[in-house]
DNA sequence: GTATACTTTGCAAACGATTGCAATACAAAG
DNA sequence: CTTTGTATTGCAATCGTTTGCAAAGTATAC
C-alpha cells in the first residue's frame, strides 16, 4: 500500500504538507496543493483510515446493532442507517443480536475495540447492563427503548398506532378483540399493548387478560399464541385480532387457516408493521405501517449531528407517526346465534 | 479510554508483557499472565483494534458489498456472512449498491481506506472495472459472477435449478412457457435463462424469443414484463411462466391478477428463490429455493480460511444445489378450444 | 531601512499497540 | 565453579497518519 511519504517525495514536500493538502486544504498554498493532489491521485494514494483514526481519535465509523436483519422491517432500518451514514462518509459496523442479550454483549465488546464514534442500537431485553460496557459512547436507541434513563430514543408512536388499529375494530362492531403480543420485556410490545387497552377503554369494552396472548416475536410464537386464543368455543372466541408485529401476524394467519376460519368473515385481523405479503395476500391485510426507513435515516443523521456539533444537554426523544392502512382483512363481526 | 501502559503500571510490568499476555500467552510466565489479565479485566481494558491493526497490518475485518438488503434473499446473505464472521471474531463493513455501479465504486473506495483483509461482493454489472480499485485484496464473488477471470465465486446452480423448474412445467404438458428474466447483464439472469432454454430443448419445444421478457429485477419490472407477455390473444398467451427472481415474481402475480387470470387454472407460475409470501399465498407458489444462508456462510468461511491459511493457486469456484419446492401454483395447461 | 503581520512549510512528537533483539535470571550439566 | 541452555522480561523501533510549534519567506506599513 502506498503512503504519505511516497507522495511527499514525488511532490518534493514534507509529509506534513501532503497530509494537510487532504485534511486542511486552506493551510497549503494553492499550487502546492494541486500538485500534491495530482500526484496522490496518479499514485492512487488514499490516507489510511486506521492510522488517521488512531492519531485523531476519530474512526469515521459508527456501530449498528440490530435484532435481526432477516425481518424485513429491520432490514429497512439497516438500509436507512447505511444510506444516511454513507451520505456523510461514515462507515457502519453492523451486528445482529437475534434478540439474544449475550450476542448483544459480544457485539458491543467487539465493536468497542474498533472505536466507533457512535452507536445505533435496537436494544435487547438485557441492554441496560450491556450498554454499560461501552463507556460514554454516544448512543441512540432505535425503534425501542432499553429503559436507561436519559437515553436518546427514536421510535414510532406505538401507542397511537395500536389505538387506531383497535379503534378500527371496535368501530366495526367487534366486542371480543384479542391481542397477540410479543414478549413484554420489549418496550414496543408493552406500548402496543397499552394502545390496545386504551382503545378498548374508549369503546367501553372491559379489558380481559385472557384475550391477550404473548409469545416470541417470530412466526411460530404468533402461531402458537393464536392457536391458544382461538381454540375456545365459538361464542367465547374473539371475533377480531390485533397482532403486535409482522412475523407474528404470519403465524396468526396460519393459525386461523389451521382452524378453518375465514378472514375476514369469521375473524378480522389487523397487524402492526406493513410488508410485502400483507399487500399480496388475498384478502390483503390491514396494518399499522411504520416509517422504518425514515426512522433509521433520522436516527443516523441525529447521531452524526451530535458527533459533529457536540453533545446536547437534554436527551433527544423523537416519535414518528404511524400510518394506518385499511385493506381487506377486517369486517364486521359475524352474526352470533344466541345461545 | 484505558491503554496498555495503565495496565502495565498497575501490574508492574512493561507494556510489552501486557501485550504478550493477550497475543502470545505462551511467552509469558503463568503467574505474571494471570496477574496482568486480572488487572486488565478489572480496568475493563481491551486492546485498541485500530492500533493493533495498524501495527500488524491486519484489521480483523472484512467488507461486504451487497446489492440491496431489502431483498429478503440478500438479507439472508448478509446474515450468513455476519454470522460466519462473528464466529471467527471478524467484523464486517457492509455496503449496499442498489445495483448501481457508481455506488459500488464509492463503497469500494470507502472500504479500501479501512483496510479490510478481504471482501465478499455481489457484483453489479460494472464490477469488473470497479474491482480494479482495491488492488490485490482477496475477493470472493457471492451469488453471481463479475466475469473477471480467475475470480473466486460461490454461487448456486442456476442452470440446473431453472431446468428443473421448467421441466416441471413441460412435464405437466405446457407447450407455451414464458420466462420473465432480470436484466441480462447479471450472470444469474443469464444462467437462469440458459436453464430455461435447455429444458425446452429437452422437451422438444422450440425456443421462442418473444416468450422471454426482461426488466429490472424489482416488482415493477416483473409486473411490466409480465403484462407485455400476457397481453396477447388467448391462443397465443403462455400457459405457464417461469420467473427469474423473487421480486419479479411478485410483479408477475400482480400482473396476472390485473388480467383476471386465475393461478394455476389459467396460468402456472414457478419462481426462482423462495420467500415468506410464496408459502403464505393461496395458492402457495412453486419455487426453486436457494440455500442463501449456507451460500453466504460458506463464502465467508472460505474467505477467512484463505486469509489465515494463505492463498491458493487455483480459483475457488463453488456451486451449491438448489431445491425445487412444488406447491400449488402449477397445474396442467387449460384445455384449449381449437381455433 | 526596520518592524509587524501573515502565509506557507517542515520537524518531530504524538496516537496505542506489536515485536525483533538483547538482557537478565535461573536451572541443569559438566 | 564455569558453561550452556531455556524461560521470562524490557527496550525501543515501528505501523501511517496528524498537528503543535517554530522557522522561513513574503508582503505591508511606518
Amino acid at each position: 500500500m502506498i503512503d504519505v511519504d511516497q507522495v511527499a517525495n514525488l511532490a518534493q514536500v514534507s509529509r506534513a504538507t501532503v497530509s494537510r493538502a487532504f485534511t486542511r486544504p486552506d493551510l497549503v498554498n494553492t499550487k502546492t496543493r494541486e500538485r500534491v493532489l495530482e500526484i496522490a491521485n496518479q499514485l492512487g494514494y488514499q490516507p489510511n483510515q486506521l492510522a488517521s483514526a488512531l492519531r485523531r481519535g476519530q474512526s469515521q465509523s459508527i456501530g449498528l446493532i440490530i435484532s435481526d436483519v432477516l425481518n424485513p422491517g429491520n432490514a429497512m432500518l439497516a438500509k436507512g442507517v447505511q444510506d444516511a451514514a454513507a451520505k456523510r462518509d461514515y462507515t457502519v459496523f453492523m451486528f445482529n443480536t437475534d434478540e439474544d442479550s449475550d450476542k448483544e454483549r459480544k457485539a458491543l465488546e467487539s465493536l468497542r475495540s474498533h472505536m466507533p464514534q457512535g452507536l445505533i442500537i435496537m436494544p435487547t431485553a438485557g441492554a441496560q447492563e450491556n450498554l454499560g460496557l461501552i463507556g460514554n459512547l454516544p448512543v441512540i436507541e432505535l425503534d425501542r427503548a432499553s429503559g436507561l434513563k436519559g437515553a436518546h430514543t427514536i421510535m414510532v408512536d406505538n401507542i397511537g398506532g395500536s389505538r387506531t388499529a383497535v379503534q378500527h375494530l371496535t368501530s366495526l362492531g367487534h366486542k371480543r378483540i384479542g391481542m397477540i403480543a410479543g414478549s413484554l420485556d420489549i418496550s414496543t410490545a408493552v406500548e402496543r399493548h397499552t394502545g390496545y387497552k386504551e382503545a378498548l377503554a374508549e369503546a367501553g369494552i372491559t379489558y380481559r387478560d385472557d384475550l391477550v396472548q404473548t409469545g416470541n416475536h417470530r412466526e411460530d410464537g404468533g402461531r402458537l399464541a393464536t392457536h391458544n386464543l382461538l381454540s375456545r368455543p365459538e361464542g367465547e372466541r374473539p371475533t377480531a385480532l390485533f397482532v403486535g408485529n409482522n412475523e407474528m401476524t404470519i403465524g396468526a394467519i396460519f393459525a386461523a387457516r389451521d382452524l378453518g376460519l375465514v378472514i375476514p368473515a369469521d375473524l378480522s385481523i389487523v397487524g402492526f408493521d406493513d410488508s410485502r405479503w400483507a399487500k399480496l395476500l388475498q384478502p390483503s391485510i390491514t396494518v399499522v405501517a411504520q416509517p422504518a426507513y425514515e426512522l433509521a435515516y433520522l436516527a443516523c443523521e441525529t447521531l452524526l449531528d451530535r458527533l459533529e456539533r457536540g453533545r446536547t444537554q437534554k436527551p433527544i426523544q423523537i416519535r414518528l407517526a404511524t400510518n394506518f392502512i385499511q385493506r381487506f382483512s377486517t369486517a364486521p363481526p359475524p352474526i352470533q346465534v344466541l345461545s
